[in-house]
DNA sequence: GTTGAATACTTCAATATATAAAGCAATATA
DNA sequence: TATATTGCTTTATATATTGAAGTATTCAAC
């Protein structure tokens, strides 16, 4: 029974260790790739949200990126210093702002090809149809255990909880 | 075939979309972490580095975090300001400081428990024994995925070779 | 329709993050 | 023992980030 939950706690750490590893990649690779578009991480993904997303607004903008609207107003501010997005008042409501990208904006994204992505593209396009499909599953399912808002997981799970897990099979 | 390439096409959006709402749902996390533990984001990742490796040094947790010297430097600067690590001269090249958490600050850690991976941990346990399995194994893959090293990737991946993937089925 | 609250955004002041360049010791190499 | 390299810090500078305060607009309640 020992070897059971160990069995457990060893999936854990490998699950964690490579969640991480993507997390670090991911992060190591963002830098890069703003540095490759001319601007920094933080104006790289105003700038691609800017360009996915119609009538983004500076408050749409903090919401997505988890910061405060002061610091959205700057990194805007650069980037309309730049050419790269520009303000255009909202019809609708006055008091908002439109933050749309421009020609030069949408080509420096073109221009600085997420090689990250694609390489995960041309792997993943080159699995197999049932590994395609657990990937997929497994990463929508680890995306919803960490996103879950309705957790009444108690605040602090004890070294008893971990070791007593369910599935010792 | 056209519904096999979109299937293909759909697969990657999905696991894209997926992949994004991992990343910011845990980036958005570490900053409220970092938030009960009392001090910024980048602070926390350097106190967690030291805390789990021995003999860190300023060197290794530039690479590691992906950032310069200099930076670490003014975040440890920091950090022992507030007495939460030490600078400890090496025994074996008195070139290299080694870095380690004092008592206080592996309490802060311990004093800020890491809800999402609590949550992560719980809900993983709770997982059938194969889906735990195909967790581990879709992750660790992932990582590789995006980790590769070895990439023969062309620059540049066109929109007629994504429609023409492999696995068409 | 006038008042008062709420919303969207910006400005300001202060701190944090990040870097390059230059400098300093200690080590390695020749 | 010169000389280069390595590990780290200092300095100067730019960017990021926030809370708090301020402006303009909208909404809600009379």
């Amino acid at each position: 029974m020992l070897a059971m939950t160990n069995k457990l706690h060893n999936r854990i750490d490998e699950s964690l260790i490579a969640l991480r590893r993507i997390l670090r990649t991911t992060e190591l690779y963002a830098r890069d790739l703003a540095q490759a578009a001319g601007v920094t991480p933080a104006q790289l993904r105003v700038m691609q949200i800017v360009d996915e997303v119609d009538n983004a607004t500076p408050k749409m903008l903090a919401n997505q990126m988890g910061v405060s609207q002061a610091t959205v107003t700057v990194l805007v501010d650069k980037l309309v210093m730049r050419g790269i997005v520009e303000r255009v008042p909202s019809e609708l409501d006055r008091r908002q702002v439109n933050v749309v990208i421009s020609d030069f904006g949408q080509n420096a994204l073109k221009e600085a090809p997420d090689a990250l992505q694609q390489r995960y593209v041309h792997a993943f396009a080159e699995l197999a149809d049932w590994e395609q499909a657990q990937l997929v599953s497994s990463l929508e399912r680890v995306a919803d255990m960490l996103d879950a808002k309705n957790t009444d997981v108690s605040p602090v799970l004890t070294a008893g909880e971990l070791r007593a897990g369910k599935n010792s099979e």
